[in-house]
DNA sequence: ACCTGAACACCGTTCAAGT
DNA sequence: ACCTGAACACCGTTCAAGT
């Protein structure tokens, strides 16, 4: 953090302030939410910044979910691809985690991008290593182009969860009360969720999203998207556990 | 329907003001919610309807998320169980389908529920119901419970993608950049995403959306919650924030 | 033609002070 | 002990008016 000093004798304006452009408005929003978080993006923090007027923003953003997702393209650009060779399953669920991880690091963003999709050149190139890999995988094209959005939908999701103050223990208050209903529930009106309380609540988070990335990609390829297999729709469970690809 | 003549010697207050409580605050937010949208059940709106100042309302609600959560309870109310007897998957996926609809109603509080998840009673009986037919159709009880989770937060994250304004086509905008983006990809930097467009962007939400619960019930039949791994799953990933069940 | 000051119409939350 | 007026510290967005 520099202090703010005045170097004598410069014409000193705030260290690297970008032009008044989409491109300088979203880099700034970045560096905001990057030192104090995203609630801290606001319209006329960003305008203050830029040594302007709110209004002026609107030159160049439509609105706030716009800017959010214009700022989350920004960050998809740090997501890691894995490298090619190997399982494919495995390349993407490490995509895949990485999007969550870098989400999670900003859970704001994530609620934001259920709502204002991006659509941007970091997030297209994101569905197309998601695309590829499917297709590697032999995953036929309906199904993929389906999953697609429910990957990205989990991943993103779960990220969202992890909102509602972008630091401080706050919610924390909401999930002990979940928690406390859970085990609270009496076993005469709800025998299940008494008795499944403690496996609800079980797992480490990284355990349970990869659980959840498998689950998903297994349900995916297990389900076609066409009502022309009708019967195969309903097809009982084969042999458990994953690594059963099915050919359409 | 009463006019609202002055009985009179009657003291006279707006018609069925509820007491100052957490149950009559609640019901006055609901009807709020039903006759003008979410985004007009505000603390000072509240308060105004209920005359009194806006701190009052803290005595019995911590904070807005926890008022979105008590109001989503009481709208879990009205979501339809479906009888006994038929294939317990057309009955869980009617059950879900239902909770999905009720809250396309109200996009905005799905949006909350993905972070302040509710834990009332009608959430409680809400997941025994769920609990019941994943038991009913031989689900591992650890699926389950993992499986629960991913079911709700797939039929709430979906409602959530509608929110962005209670109803006008404000976001229409961004689902058609996201479309123009996906259809303009380029075959020769982005293959899949360009062979695939069409079938990402298509299909009746009703459609898709049954199609993930199909696909999320075979996923979960098939994904073993693997127990027979004891400690070899530490994976050193560190999930920032609260809201990560760890023990002090 | 392009930009923006100032205003409009609000927010959630806290806390000192009243009863 | 319980409740709340008033204040604190902000918001997003619009539009008439300036250059």
């Amino acid at each position: 953090m520099t202090e703010r000093t005045d170097p004598p004798g410069s014409r000193r304006e705030r260290p690297a302030k970008p032009a008044l452009t989409r491109g300088g408005i979203v880099a700034v929003a970045v560096g905001i939410m990057r030192a104090e978080g995203l609630q801290k993006v606001t319209m006329r923090r960003l305008a203050q910044e830029l040594d302007t007027g709110p209004a002026s923003l609107y030159v160049y953003v439509r609105n706030t979910a716009e800017l959010h997702a214009a700022i989350l393209d920004e960050l998809l650009a740090t997501v890691e691809r894995p490298p090619a060779g190997g399982d494919w399953r495995d390349r993407l669920e490490r995509l895949l985690t990485s999007y969550t991880l870098m989400l999670f690091e900003h859970p704001g963003l994530a609620q934001s991008a259920l709502v204002a999709r991006p659509s941007g050149a970091h997030y297209l190139n994101l569905v197309e290593a998601v695309l590829a890999l499917l297709d590697e995988g032999g995953v036929p094209s309906g199904q993929a182009a389906w999953g697609l959005d429910l990957l990205l939908q989990y991943a993103t999701a779960t990220a969202a969860e992890h909102a509602g103050r972008d630091g401080t223990p706050r919610t924390r208050g909401e999930w002990d009360a979940l928690a406390a209903a859970l085990r609270g529930a009496s076993g005469r009106t709800h025998p299940h969720t008494a008795s499944l309380a403690d496996e609800l609540l079980s797992g480490e988070p990284a355990a349970r999203l990869s659980w959840g990335f498998r689950m998903l990609l297994n349900g995916i390829l297990q389900t076609p998207v066409h009502a022309s297999d009708h019967a195969s729709d309903h097809t009982p469970v084969r042999t458990p556990g994953p690594g059963t690809p099915e050919h359409p």
